[in-house]
DNA sequence: CGATTGCTTGATACCTCTCAACCCAGGTGG
DNA sequence: CCACCTGGGTTGAGAGGTATCAAGCAATCG
């Protein structure tokens, strides 16, 4: 079975597929489980905003953005999530986000009905839970600070120095995303992020190697701009 | 003991005082227990950014804001506490907010050790801690979307209509906030927040009883203004 | 009263958006 | 091989929204 259609057109509320590869799934300590291993091709649909939110989701490889829309169509990313991070952990019935795949990537999914009887017995798991929230919850009011009270300079810069703590090689970002969702990620458009890219490349503050791959040459100046 | 030292001349830590009433706390369902009564006057400072979290705090009368500062004295306002929200709770060691009193107010403090203490042992207690959390974070998503991808007149409507919920007679909305507090919570600034709420009234969208109590004359427009 | 504080209003600057053209790389097909 | 197309990204010109700076107004408080 292939799930390789595009979103929107075709979005399932919950990707099913015969789970080839059977993963452990950890929240932070304790619980592991498993769930299916899902596909996801660049830009497919994940789940969309008001789905039943049976399930969540942990990602295996490749970044997931999570998202809302306004009815005109204006985009705010919420998050990007990378290998490792779990997404779609809702508190009500239905998911508050949308949730696509940024580029090829592979989740597994878990079962929140049972993840719920486990931390309703056990008092470790959901204190992980309540810890999971209260990280997510910190990172959403740093990001309403940037989008609140920072130029776009300082947007953007922090967005470099952000993603450079996701590579391997420190001072070297690989962007996994198109300049529309860093723009939708940052309360900015798409061409605002592209010149202040292109005037950051000027003032010798950054080098690209490609249009997706950018050497920090003065991350000491990018991180300056932040606070 | 006098607590009524302005801030930020005098910020305590952790406001102590002799506590003449004791009032219950609860957090959603089950814990109730006890803590000291504490008394602000506005704008005093509750705790500040980097303060060593060791108490949590629910609001009896007033309000109280909780906000983070950038180095240049920028401010965002990350949310307005009125009676029965509890504020100041943290995963980490510190507080990652300031908190302040918007108007003289009344708020019960709580030992975050002892809380700790009962959620170790009580899974309904740490599942109302992830709850809490929960809710805070579809609270902060909300105010990113707001902050990210609304103009001006949006946000402002948004404030009003928010506000509004929470008075008793609806669509009457008493502002316990200066008009500085809002463009900090807007990521406006207080002209901008002044000229908008100038053109609903001269639009016919809300009525000026005095500059903080405001009728909503045409709140299905002010609501059709978000999504 | 005069001073102060909070708020409003006006004039102007500037930052970001909008709309448009252009560039470039990759893919396709004749 | 090359013309063409497409999609993502960049750049430019101009518009517009919000900020900045400054003055004025109203209520409150000595």
């Amino acid at each position: 079975m292939s799930l390789a259609f595009a979103f929107p057109t075709d979005r399932p509320a919950i990707a099913v597929q015969t789970a080839a590869a059977r993963t452990p799934w950890t929240m932070e300590t304790g619980l592991s489980t498993v769930g299916p291993v899902l596909h996801f091709v660049q830009d497919q649909g994940i789940y969309g905003e008001g789905d039943a939110a049976d399930a969540l989701f942990k990602v295996v490889s490749g970044v997931v953005r999570t998202c809302k829309f306004l009815r005109d169509g204006r985009r705010l990313i919420d998050a990007f999530h990378v290998a490792g991070d779990v997404f779609g952990v809702e508190a009500g019935a239905d998911y508050s986000f949308s949730s696509e795949a940024v580029c090829d990537c592979t989740v597994v999914s878990y079962r929140r009905r049972s993840l719920e009887a486990s931390a309703s017995k056990d008092t470790g798991l959901s204190l992980d839970l309540f810890s999971y929230a209260m990280r997510s919850l910190a990172r959403a009011q740093v990001h309403a600070l940037l989008l609140g009270r920072r130029s776009a300079v300082e947007k953007v810069a922090a967005f470099l120095v952000e993603w450079a703590t996701h590579s391997t090689d420190t001072d070297t970002v690989m962007l996994e995303m198109a300049r529309q969702d860093i723009a939708d990620y940052l309360g900015l458009t798409i061409e605002t992020v592209s010149r202040t890219l292109s005037q950051f490349e000027r003032d010798r503050l950054i080098a690209f190697s490609s249009l997706r791959h950018i050497r920090l040459t003065e991350p000491a100046v990018l991180r300056a701009l932040n606070s």
